[in-house]
RNA sequence: GGCCCCGUCGUCCAGAGGCCUAGGACGCUUGGUUUUCAACCAAGAAACGCCGGUUCGAAUCCGGUCGGGGCUGCCA
């Protein structure tokens, strides 16, 4: 058994290849087949090697490898821009044989009329198609490159695929693909069409829907197993209602005729929330790797000694407030050797005189205080609380602004540990300065 | 226009004639927890497009209809 993955590089690897070539990948990993992947270049005009690196790239990144094809042999090619003499040479035999014809310089197939194709579609089951609906079909340019339809036809004839799982935007093209390979004289291989991912206008996912390639996901801090995972449940389901899962379940389950004929929907909402659910699965250091490399990116410098230190106390209490890598640095960049500055609207909706008591006492007493650390700072800061008769919230949300600048952070005694005694100080001190 | 595909909550998925007063998830609403945010917990609103037929019985089978989509390129 061998299935392929087809993409034309004339753009990024978008999530509708995607997903076909997950479904390809996980029905191939199910039965021990093969996997192979080609480079369907023959649109020389749009074809760009960046593209073909992205592609690469995104298949790599989400951890869908292929057996045979690209890069695997250098005795043979899999890009069809190589093999452009084989299409010509066959396009020619045809003619010769009297199942094409030239016409205006280029080669057309010749449909022969009144006759029935007929294939059995995994998903879609009985197919057939009235040869009088076809018209004759270019195979071959006047610029003598092959068309879709021929050289995808031959060289999955060539690497003998046995199972063509493409979208469904290619069905009514099947017909011409098989009349080529009767006259061809090759053996027809099964077909599974795959339903289309639609964006939320309900037409089919394109440029216009926005950045839908897997390299944007990524550099959006989605994690590639979040993705794979949100890709298998776009049209299938390995049932118990189960919707996170390992990629072994996936494998273990999977079934091209359970894919469901209808399309989806790809919606970025849920995808983020999955996207949390894996990052908060992620294990310490795998999560802390992560992070860091995250942060120095958005930052475009590398991460200090120092702030690592600080950052690392702080991870575990912001990886459960993450529904991408991105959301990071701007819930950690108070830690950071960065101008520190405080929101001053926020300030004035929480300012009272409580308030800058409170910033005062506290301040004295992480001044006095001989071991910093979690326990101490939320026993003082409570037990400050109830000599000034405040509720948490005042005081805590004052104190939150002065030391992380906004409203919103990361867990408050837990910050004000990473942040450290001096700059703790320092920060409350300037905040009183300026009330 | 022609050919083809598709049709369960807003979205994703479960449902393969009685287990369905249709289940799960995201999102949404409300409440709880709480130092903010998130997470978490609880509750709630929310769908079988429509009309016929088959059957004792249909979300499930058949036909029609309506709606959506794809193709109809010397793009793939």
């Amino acid at each position: 058994m061998k299935l392929r993955i087809a993409p034309s590089p004339t753009g990024e690897l978008h999530i509708g290849n995607a997903r076909t070539a997950l479904f390809n990948w996980l029905y191939a990993r199910k039965h021990n087949g093969k996997f192979l992947l080609r480079i369907d270049d023959t649109d020389v005009e749009r074809s760009t090697p960046e593209f073909q690196q992205n592609i690469i790239e995104g298949l790599e990144w989400l951890g869908i490898d292929w057996d045979e094809g690209f890069d695997k042999d250098s005795s043979i090619s899999y890009k069809q821009s190589d093999r452009f003499e084989r299409y010509e040479k066959i396009a020619q035999d045809l003619v010769e044989e009297g199942f094409a014809y030239e016409d205006d310089g280029a080669i057309r197939f010749k449909v022969k009329g009144d006759q029935n194709i007929y294939f059995e579609d995994y998903i879609r089951g009985d197919m057939n198609f009235n040869t009088n609906d076809i018209e004759d079909f270019v195979i071959l340019r006047s610029d003598k490159t092959p068309t879709y339809h021929l050289a995808s036809t031959i060289d999955d004839i060539d690497y003998e695929i046995s199972i063509i799982a493409r979208g469904e935007d290619i069905l009514s093209s099947t017909p011409k693909h098989i009349m080529i390979m009767k006259a061809l004289d090759a053996k027809v291989p099964d077909f599974c069409h795959l339903p289309l991912l639609f964006g939320p206008d309900g037409k089919k996912l394109s440029k216009r829907h926005g950045d839908t390639s897997v390299s944007s996901f990524k550099d959006q801090g989605i994690l590639a197993n979040a993705m794979f995972n949100y890709m298998s449940i776009l049209g299938w389901s390995p049932g118990d209602d189960l919707e996170i899962f390992e990629r072994d379940v996936a494998i273990e389950n999977f079934d091209l005729k359970n894919v469901l004929p209808n399309p989806a929907i790809f919606d970025t909402v849920k995808l983020l929330w999955m996207n949390g659910q894996y990052i908060r699965n992620l294990n310490k250091d795998e999560f802390s790797k992560k992070a860091i490399d995250n942060i120095s990116a958005s930052l475009g410098r590398e991460i200090f000694k120092e702030e690592l230190e600080r950052i690392n106390i702080i991870l575990p209490v912001v990886q459960e407030r993450l529904e991408t890598l991105n959301d990071i640095t701007d819930q950690i960049k108070f830690l950071l050797d960065e101008p520190f500055t405080v929101n001053k609207e926020e300030w004035n909706g929480v300012n009272s005189e409580n308030v800058q008591n409170y910033l005062k006492n506290i301040r004295e007493n992480f001044k006095l205080m001989e071991k910093f650390d979690l326990q101490n700072i939320e026993s003082m800061m409570r037990e400050e609380l109830k000599e000034l008769n405040m509720k948490p919230k005042e005081g805590f949300q004052a104190t939150r602004i002065a030391v992380t600048g906004t409203k919103i952070s990361p867990p408050l005694f837990e910050s004000i540990f990473s942040l450290g005694k001096p700059a703790t100080i320092a920060r409350l001190a300037e905040m009183i300065e300026n009330l």
